[in-house]
DNA sequence: TGTACATCAGTGAACGCGCGTTCACTGATGTAC
DNA sequence: TGTACATCAGTGAACGCGCGTTCACTGATGTAC
């Protein structure tokens, strides 16, 4: 159904967020107001209201977007990791996409805006439990909660580190070597994981 | 020296940077203004103007502060850990620090305002050299910047998860008990630990 | 099929606000002689 | 020791800006009959 006249914009909704994601990417948070998403998305200040109660309201669903997003992405990458190489690659793709989204990255873990937005509280609910799932997946023997905090804050980590500029995020190959090796060396050696898959690991890099 | 009149403050330099720590502490870094700076100083609204170019300097000059104020948090952890139960201690310090000051660090690490500006570069610089000083002395046979890098990332990781509530931040021992054994797990069985550098000749990173 | 009407999604003027920054200024300080 | 003067660290009025949000409104849409 495309949008004949102007007046009703068809689907303002999804374009107040399409227009800010990329006020995010382009600018930085700074540049996110519901003032500049109405002007990006061609339609007066006021419009947006329709959709978005207020500013926080259309921040905490450009976050929830960007988790969904994530989540797609990391399935995308394995959709069900369950070797420690499987797993690396899911972590790779969630630094690779810190770096590809960096604003977004950044909005998604900045200050809490409306903690008690139901939809980006399910959101990261949903990251952290995928996670679990996953190390669960790989390591069937093992307090999975607990190494998947781990796994998670190293992964995170790593991704912030890179946002930051503070390791070499030259190459894409460059990241997913560093990425890689960091959880590998979480793994490799992991006395639940040379009991149970003693030598699969090694191959990396 | 105790500012005696009150035209000339005395150190209205010091007196802005504690006022800057104030609001973002109490406020979030959304309060930080160099008006609102200046109002908390008791000041007019353009003295800051004085000892900062603009408010990018002062923000910068509130992170670099942090970094150093950091470096000492750790050092007080332990001077000069050699032991990896000595260098989990630092650890605990370095997600304790962040609890403590949760607006602080995140502006340190949050969107580079000033990326030049040359006080905030060598605060930065000063801490990755720290990190991996420690990690070489823990472990001298190993390639001691991989290793600095992987704690680094999960020990930063693990400040961030805390502040944002993915993990239980309810008492000071339960984030020990947390991080503690989250660097366990990446030393206790890290086949360089174990076997001293036996295996160091896998050459990734 | 045509018409009346409720509902919905926009408009645009207006508000008050706090901000960063400029400018010309003035009061205090300290130094040279 | 006293005085003249340069320098320094503040003042306060003023600027223009973009923001979030409100309000009464109006044009388009779709449904009931």
């Amino acid at each position: 159904m495309p949008p004949t006249s102007t007046y009703h914009h068809g689907d303002l909704r999804a374009a107040c967020l399409r227009a800010a994601r990329e006020l995010l990417e382009e600018d930085g948070s700074a540049a996110l107001s519901l003032r500049a998403v109405a002007r990006r998305a061609g339609v007066s200040a006021t419009a947006p209201y329709r959709h978005y109660a207020d500013r926080e309201a259309l921040v905490s669903a450009v976050a929830a977007e960007g988790y969904r997003e994530l989540a797609g992405y990391l399935a995308q990458a394995h959709p069900a990791p369950s070797t420690p190489d499987e797993l690396a690659a899911v972590a790779v793709a969630y630094v690779r996409f810190a770096l590809e989204h960096p604003a977004l990255f950044r909005a998604m873990f900045a200050e809490p805006c409306d903690p008690t937005s139901e939809e980006r509280v399910a959101a990261t609910e949903a990251i952290s439990q995928y996670v679990r799932t996953i190390v669960r997946a790989t390591f069937p023997d093992v307090d999975a909660d607990a190494l998947a905090t781990t796994v998670w804050a190293l992964v995170h980590g790593l991704a912030f580190l890179h946002l930051d500029g503070k390791l070499d995020s030259s190459t894409p190959e460059a990241v997913a070597t560093q990425v890689n090796s960091a959880v590998h060396a979480l793994f490799d050696a992991s006395p639940a994981m040379s009991r149970t898959a003693a030598v699969t690991a090694e191959p990396t890099a």
